[in-house]
DNA sequence: GAGTTTGAAACT
DNA sequence: CAGTTTCAAACTC
């Protein structure tokens, strides 16, 4: 293994500078592939890389490959230490380090100024060095991610506001990410060349996609953002020094900066020169992705070494200038997918929902991992549009950050659910690119498993630190008898492969058992349809609203415990229990059964901070991160990336009153229904509607730092009750928001604009609001009679931002709404149901059905709140049919189950 | 780190 | 569906 992997990996590093013609000719790699290794467990890597060797190209790239190689030998490496065999690992690891670093250098250097970076961890591989050099790459990617919030602001800074004009900022972007992932690449090299710890890390990464990697990076770059966050937290586990990543970090950043300045010129006439091999590479990307889903990371690090290899040789054939193409075309396909995700990346969020391509059959939870990255994404997200229009605070970044690292454990739950509800026929694309993310969150648990490796290797038993879980999401389980093929391993039911993090014996969840694997969870699911559905329900709307939104789908049984512990899955998740949980004497902290939307904001924080009290600080950021997260993890995941809180969004109308359009915007945004509905309009502004809408967010979490008016929507939203309804509301829930401001205002004259905007909205969302609720019912109907109560009190709360933003909205309403809309909020909101935008005058319920089965519930979401301004609505009816009619999110199979559950 | 407690999952 | 057992995590010491 050793040997042959030390040439592949020199060959596959070396085709930038010296690969041989023979190395480049993706014969040779093809072959090269077969040659090394057939792996023992070919399963994981001929799953995923098999593609891989045929369409060498894909893989061109040598930093793509490098960081594949990396990834996947890390895992490889993994399973050796799992076996305890990491004394060979790590000098395995070191061999390719060696071989790789070289490779690096060149690469790094021909590419990257950053070189210096790579150079440095290289001379750092040594054995300990390693960890440290690992740490280093680590800081690198978190600075380069998110973790280092602020550098990855000012790289997503930069690259937003190229982008923000549009295509050129996207080409911008990719030079730019490009660059981006060649150091990243040259930190993933690193890490390859480095032991299994690094490998995780760099996995984490790295590791999704080396092509994707590239444009990933540049377009995760900005997501890398919220990944790095994970990462930096990995990070902070290993033994980074977080001075040292800084540097690093800003150091990379200048030098992504400064080259991404040439590189973007010429990454753009590489676009424009081989559009076709974008094609081609997205292609790849997707191929990638299905791979990457077939093999969950998780289970590649677990035990394939042969994989690993593979993969090495899949990559070597690429020559350097092929490699740049890949890139380039990557980076074209990331500019796209970045460009119309990134807007939307919120809408990239629902991307994030991505996460669940991931998992074969597995990963349908895989949301979990794919939580990270949506974090990470989101938390990027946030911070290039705050860069963009709003100009965030880097304060915000950095809480937008902590909420990434909070929003890690939460979001999983969450985010399954959200990123179930979300999907969305844009979403779609975004899964592939989510795929990617998948295997950042991937490689973010190998670094956490590297991380634990290092700790211990033999037993490894992990802890599970409150934070510990994987942003890949892996769970680090540590089950012994159920050989991690039952619903009581974290991994497994979380559709994760377990990971060399894991201490589990005699483990099955990994990717050379897949097929075990696969029919477990047949089984599992033929006795329980849901039991591998997101535990987690975001009640959209609620969710948006209240952190405490969200709601076990079962419930809790908890009867000692009070539902004031860990033990409570409702607890655990940082969920409220609902009328579902069977606890006895709850009092969960965020929500008592019985009063969905009881949690007072005064309760919540209280609470919260009683818990946090006994909690470390972080934690207690991690707490209210946490509620956010609930909310806006959910919102995030949901990729609605429903504007956390209204004022958030008011405030950011109020900053940028330009922006207040993307906010109508990114009401409508919800995704089906927006499309349906409001289409026309929001289209033109989408983009910029989500720009706005994550700055929003951004904004949000860091009001919601602050404690604003954050719990009152929570209260106002519990009350509404839960829904078992997803995604959908999610962006209703966010246009309430909004809405609730307005309606503050309106609750007078103003009321005709915001109702206007609201009604706008409303016209879809009514339709919409019983789809969605036709998920759930329930919550629909609910939130539709509470929705009134919210929107007031959240007026009340944040009146003077509402104000403000309501105005910026009246204005932006007024300017970009549509007429009818605006006449229709003149109207009334009950009027409105018909459709301000003339598309639908259709009665509400009929709209709904009709526009419930393609659009989201978010925006039934956003309507329901108009209904609260239109008590008479009547959401029920249509609620129930929402459920056919999500089809869209529906896609979001998890979500749905968990819904219909 | 070992042992206990807890509640979910699995089983009957 | 209810009760019991098994399991792994959370928790305690």
């Amino acid at each position: 293994m050793d040997s042959p992997e030390i040439p592949k990996i020199i060959a596959n590093t070396s085709p930038s500078s010296d690969s041989p013609p023979v190395q480049e000719s993706p014969v040779f790699s093809y072959i090269s592939n077969l040659s090394p290794i057939q792996p023992v467990k070919a399963s994981h890597a001929a799953q995923g890389f098999p593609g891989l060797s045929s369409p060498p190209l894909v893989f061109t790239s040598p930093r793509i490959n490098t960081l594949r190689e990396t990834s996947f030998l890390k895992r490889p490496q993994y399973p050796q230490l799992a076996s305890a065999e990491k004394p060979k690992a790590q000098d395995e690891a070191k061999k390719f380090v060696d071989g790789p670093v070289d490779s690096k250098k060149h690469i790094t250097q021909l590419q990257m100024g950053s070189i210096t970076d790579s150079q440095d961890c290289e001379t750092n591989s040594s054995s300990e060095g390693v960890d440290e050099y690992l740490a280093d790459p680590m800081e690198m990617d978190c600075t380069n991610s998110a973790q280092s919030v602020n550098p990855c602001l000012k790289e997503s800074k930069i690259s937003y506001k190229s982008e923000a004009p549009s295509e050129q900022a996207t080409e911008d972007l990719l030079g730019k990410q490009t660059f981006v992932a060649k150091p990243v690449k040259i930190k993933e090299l690193s890490h390859g060349a480095m032991p299994s710890s690094e490998r995780p890390k760099v996995g984490s990464g790295i590791s999704v996609d080396n092509a994707f990697n590239g444009e990933y990076h540049h377009g995760l770059h900005n997501q890398s953002q919220g990944f790095g966050g994970e990462h930096q937290d990995d990070c902070d586990h290993s033994p980074q020094s977080p001075p040292g990543r800084l540097q690093i970090g800003q150091v990379y950043e200048d030098c992504t900066e400064n080259v991404g300045g040439t590189s973007k010129g010429i990454i753009g006439n590489m676009i424009l020169h081989a559009p076709n091999k974008v094609k081609n590479d997205q292609g790849g990307m997707h191929r990638r992705c299905l791979q990457f889903e077939e093999a969950p990371p998780c289970a590649t690090g677990k035990r394939d070494s042969s994989s690993i290899e593979k993969v090495n040789n899949s990559e070597p054939p690429a020559s350097t200038a092929e490699l740049e193409i890949v890139k380039v075309s990557y980076a074209a396909t990331s500019k796209r997918q970045m460009g119309a995700s990134l807007p939307p990346l919120y809408g990239g969020s629902s991307p994030l929902t991505v996460p669940k391509p991931s998992g074969i059959g597995l990963h349908l939870n895989s949301i979990v991992n794919a939580v990270p990255f949506v974090r990470g994404a989101t938390t990027s997200i946030k911070l290039a549009d705050h860069d963009i229009g709003l100009q965030v605070m880097k304060s915000s970044a950095v809480v937008s950050h902590h909420l990434s690292e909070n929003v890690r454990d939460d979001t999983e739950t969450s985010i399954a659910g959200s990123s179930s509800i979300t999907q969305s026929p844009h979403t779609v694309e975004f899964e592939h690119l989510g795929s990617p993310l998948e295997e950042r969150k991937s490689d973010s648990q190998n670094v956490d498993s590297y991380k634990e490796l290092n700790q211990s290797s033999s037993q490894k038993k992990r802890k599970r630190t409150p934070s510990s879980k994987d942003s890949d999401g892996c769970k680090r389980c540590n089950c012994k008898k159920t050989k991690c093929l039952k619903l009581y391993c974290d991994c497994f039911a979380a559709g994760v492969y377990c990971a060399e993090t894991c201490a589990c014996q005699g483990c099955f969840n990994i990717p050379d058992y897949e097929d075990t694997v696969l029919e477990t969870r047949q089984q599992i699911e033929a006795r329980n349809p849901l039991a591998f559905a997101p535990k987690i329900v975001q009640l959209e709307e609620e969710i948006q609203f209240t952190p405490a939104s969200a709601r076990h789908k079962r419930g809790c049984n908890c009867k000692k415990s009070m539902c004031l512990k860990k033990y409570c899955e409702c607890y655990q998740a940082n969920v409220g229990c609902s009328s579902g949980c069977r606890c006895d004497g709850c009092k969960n902290v965020y929500g008592r059964k019985g009063d969905y939307g009881p949690i007072d904001h005064g309760v919540t924080k209280d609470m919260i901070s009683d818990k946090a009290g006994k909690e470390t600080f972080d934690e207690k950021l991690e707490m209210v991160a946490t509620k956010k997260d609930a909310l806006s993890t959910e919102l995030y995941d949901s990729h609605n990336h429903t504007p956390l809180t209204p004022s958030f969004q008011c405030s950011d109308h109020v900053d940028n009153v330009p922006k207040s359009p993307c906010l109508l915007t990114s009401y409508l945004r919800s995704p089906e229904s927006d499309l349906t509905v409001i289409s026309s309009y929001e289209k033109s502004t989408r983009s910029s509607l989500r720009n706005s809408e994550t700055s929003g967010i951004l904004l949000e979490t860091s009001k919601e730092l602050s404690g604003m008016g954050y719990y009152c929507w929570q209260e106002d939203y519990d009350n509404i009750g839960i829904a078992d309804t997803f995604s959908p509301r999610y962006d209703a829930a966010p246009i309430i928001c909004h809405i609730t401001p307005l309606s503050d205002l309106c609750s007078k004259a103003s009321a005709s604009s915001t109702s206007s905007r609201s009604d706008w909205k409303n016209a879809s969302q009514v339709q919409l609001c019983p789809e969605s609720q036709g998920l759930s019912s329930n919550s629909s109907l609910r939130w539709c009679s509470s929705p009134l109560t919210p929107m007031t009190r959240l007026g009340g709360t944040e009146c003077s931002q509402g104000l403000d933003f309501d105005h910026g909205l009246s204005d932006i309403m007024q300017e970009e709404m549509p007429e009818i809309l605006k006449d229709i909020s003149a109207t009334n909101k009950s009027v409105k149901v018909s459709s301000p935008n003339k598309k639908r005058v259709s009665p509400p319920h009929n709209h709904n059905h009709e526009l419930g089965a393609s659009s989201s519930g978010s925006l039934r979401s956003g309507r329901k709140f108009i209904l609260k301004a239109v008590p008479s609505f009547p959401p029920l009816t249509p609620c129930s049919s929402s459920k056919g009619s999500n089809t869209i999110q529906s896609t979001g199979n998890l979500h749905d189950k968990g819904r219909k559950k």
